[in-house]
DNA sequence: CTGCATCCCAAGCGATACTG
DNA sequence: CAGTATCGCTTGGGATGCAG
């Protein structure tokens, strides 16, 4: 099923809209991590939404996940080449949040 | 209460994050529509989901609401000046969302 | 015509417990 | 260490009816 979106806005959305998924890519940008470094370094996300958002994005081909046979077992994750596709769009989004966000500081401190 | 988010990328999420609201700018991009018009465009939208997803858009600034007091009523929504902004942003999500929804189409083909 | 109010269902998310 | 399973709460959204 092809399922073609009418506005492709919405797909873009439906990738990173989950509640902690534009902090997950905004740690893998800036360098691999494993499972327990996110935990850490998002302190209020779940293991249940960490997980599970970490699978989303690997099924969206954002994320790769590499396994490392080891005890105790050891998982790292990281920007796919086709992920970093998303950091200029990311920029341009926080760019407009960032004045968003400043612009509604303003007027409620008018 | 000042709330600062921590990632702005959130803040545009949530601002045209429902089920509706691209499209809605979409359509008031090009050109000013009366909520009657909006409801004919947009299908499968309903009439609270479309009164809501405007209230929204209206409070954040980014949509205007002009008031004729004829009988019967007339209301005419449009993008703010500042909504206008927001239209670069919506082209790079697009094309990102574009480009996504043809990958995984073509690995769903495969 | 342009809404708001109400009720209801489905999805998203959080907390806790359990596993290889 | 890196998860999965289950439950229950909260939010988003659809359907219907009512109002200025």
């Amino acid at each position: 099923m092809i399922h073609q979106r009418e506005c492709p806005v919405e797909t873009l959305i439906h990738v990173l809209g989950g509640k902690w998924k534009p902090m997950i890519l905004w740690q893998l940008i800036e360098s691999n991590k494993r499972f327990n470094d996110l935990e850490k370094l998002i302190p209020d996300v779940s293991q249940k939404m960490l997980s599970q958002h970490l699978r989303d994005l690997e099924r969206e081909g954002i994320v790769d996940r590499t396994i490392y046979p080891t005890i105790p077992p050891k998982v790292e994750y990281s920007l796919s080449e086709y992920g970093k596709t998303l950091i200029p769009v990311a920029e341009v989004m926080c760019a407009w949040g960032e004045n968003h966000n400043k612009r509604k500081y303003k007027e409620s401190a008018s």
